[in-house]
DNA sequence: TTCTAATATGTCATATTAGACATAATCGTG
DNA sequence: CACGATTATGTCTAATATGACATATTAGAA
């Protein structure tokens, strides 16, 4: 949000509050929540270019396919690491996790 | 280990095995394994940067020295997303973390 | 629309990871 | 050497992440 819409805003009365605010997130929360993001949409661009459905992909990491949409969802239940692992598995390399990491 | 040592050992009568063969991990599980190591690697070396002793570091991240030794040690027992929140804490950037991550 | 595959959401028991603590080992420095 | 500070290791129990399952929702084709 840029400066002049928080100004018009607050002169309405209104009271700005960026969503770190909000939910009393430490910026450090606020990557970590980016991190996550941004695995979990390398990972779905990944299964689909493997054209592999969640339940696929769910069977050859001995997981299901509920905890693959959790992933692709970037649920707060789960990991950074179960996100690598799976990366991995569809044969994303370290480079490739590097590069969703940096958000570039 | 070159395949001219191998090829030396194996004639000898030798069976030469690598340590995931070892100990039967997937290559994925020795990414893994990796990635984990070169962040714990770059975790010390922030901690150092910054003067501060374990302990230290451990109070400011709402944890113990005993858990700090053991990201720096990269025990089994530390998770990814425990070491990129420390790092996070020290300052680190998403880039330095992607760049240990990359192994580059 | 209806049927079917795919994906999403909620919950639970089990497994894994967390901080904490005790204590051992190591490092520096007098 | 001795001592103090730092780091390492082992083990608890509490907290969190996991796969599994049921069920809901959505997407796409006939």
């Amino acid at each position: 949000m840029d400066a002049i819409k928080r100004q018009k805003i607050e002169a309405a009365g209104g009271k700005v509050v960026t969503i770190a605010e909000f939910l009393d997130l430490s910026p450090e929360d606020m990557e970590m929540i980016e991190i996550r993001l941004s695995l979990s949409k390398s990972l779905k661009k990944f299964r689909q270019q493997e054209q592999l459905s969640q339940q696929k992909l769910a069977d050859s990491i001995n997981s299901s396919q509920s905890r693959v949409a959790k992933m692709e969802a970037s649920d707060p239940s789960v990991s950074i690491d179960l996100l690598i692992k799976s990366l991995l598995a569809l044969g994303a390399t370290r480079e490739d996790i590097a590069t969703a990491i940096s958000g570039n």
